[in-house]
DNA sequence: ATCATACGAATGGGTCACCCATTTAAACAG
DNA sequence: CTGTTTAAATGGGTGACCCATTCGTATGAT
């Protein structure tokens, strides 16, 4: 039931005494971890084992390595990037389907935007008009881009999610909707009549947000990613199921 | 806009195929994969850099590497757990709290409660009677132990995510459940009203879904989860917030 | 023949001594 | 004072090498 002598591996037993200092508080984000060559010295090991180390802290989305003198592996802000990224991977890897995506989203669109009600400050309402705003600029403008005017929905949607304070929520909408995006290479909205109809949706939500009505958020909202889903399944004529493009995760 | 000349590490352009070939199916789980020596060869690299890269893969738990002869990287069946060892993560820096799951829980698992009563097969129902079987003996038994209660509670839980069919319900369930394990370590329940409390609340859920009552399984699941939350916090009266054990991220 | 032991090959783990590209700051020329 | 060059430190990368583990196989005693 022990562990067997030196079972751990090198770059493991870097990994928790690093991770422990950032966990600890020892290390702050912003610290800078001392250079590789420092490091071999400090703990007495290979250079490659240093850095297979640093690798998987880095993938742990714990720190960031930056090239030149005076670069080096700095701690980074905690965030969410690292598991949306492993969420997004996940599902790829278990054959998710659009539909089980469209479920999940009805389930949990309802009460953010529900909570966003009850939480909203000014500035958040600032904020999601402003991003309103410039969803109408992606839909009237002159340079008319689709897929800009989805990315605005998006981050409506993902800021939704943010005024509700839970990162657990923000985590998972982010997940979903970076998931959902893989399947706009195929199923693209070009009738503008679609988008504009997607554009009043939102216009009512942030609208019922502002007014505080958690119910009528909720409902709009539930409305909204209904009338989505459905929209998507009617423009998938395609020969098989839809499944998304198998682009590896982006930008990890 | 066009990515610099070789802007890509070499181990990351090696991640991203591998990745890839996994994620397409060319390779499937307990595929194993060449040498490390044998990849040398094939990607025309360092075996340096094909050990960061088997790293990284292994820290996604995409892939498990073993030791000696005929050992190598063998591809690892698709889990949650290097999804829920982000989340340990991301809740050790006190990013999120355990209300926060808990306030995630009670947004999902009354939806999870009714589409499965809607959805639940004869077998399914027997499945669930099982597990309450199993989880009343870990009740009355003489080896009385309230983690063993509480993995049969888990278990339940994620059987309702598994009927109503959907993988992405069953993966956040099983990641919310996995973590707020990390909380049992100080806060497990001793007082046996509280199991018994929990253990009617799970019969009556099963009852519902039995029914095929959705509305009424949802009622008591999202009581069951406040329930259970209210128990949680008040257990919780340590001079700091509650926050999981310091444990480095499980068996990863 | 059978079983136990010893050996050797292949593998992942680890180390060392290098070299290169990038980046920054100091040194220098105008 | 300004712009350019240069040197140093850093992370990225490579190849040769050794070690511990593991397993198949050969060897040998019974």
């Amino acid at each position: 039931m022990f562990r067997k002598t030196q079972h751990n591996r090198v770059f493991q037993d870097l990994v928790d005494q690093i991770q422990a200092a950032i966990l600890d508080g020892r290390l702050k984000p912003g610290d800078k971890l001392p250079s590789q060559r420092d490091l071999v010295d400090m703990f007495q090991t290979s250079r490659a084992s240093i850095r297979e180390a640093l690798r998987v802290l880095e993938q742990k989305g714990l720190i960031e390595v930056k090239l030149g003198v005076s670069g080096g592996a700095v701690i980074k802000t905690a965030g969410t990037e690292s598991i949306t990224a492993d969420l997004t991977l996940l599902m790829q890897q278990q054959q998710v389907s659009f539909d089980h995506l469209a479920e999940f989203r009805e389930s949990i669109e309802g009460d953010v935007a529900a909570m966003a009600a009850l939480k909203a400050a000014p500035s958040d309402i600032a904020r999601l008009e402003d991003i309103l705003v410039q969803a109408e600029a992606c839909l009237n403008g002159d340079d008319h881009t689709p897929y800009d005017f989805i990315r605005m929905d998006i981050r409506l949607h993902i800021a939704l999610a943010e005024i509700t304070g839970n990162p657990v929520f923000v985590a998972v909408m982010k997940m979903i909707h970076e998931t959902v995006l893989g399947f706009y290479d195929r199923f693209t909205f070009r009738r503008r009549a679609v988008l504009e109809e997607n554009y009043r949706d939102l216009g009512a939500i942030v609208a019922a947000v502002k007014a505080g009505r958690s119910e009528e958020a909720k409902k709009l909202a539930l409305s909204h990613v209904g009338r989505f889903n459905r929209h998507m399944k009617n423009a998938s004529h395609g020969p098989e199921a839809p499944s998304p493009s198998n682009r590896a995760t982006p930008k990890n």
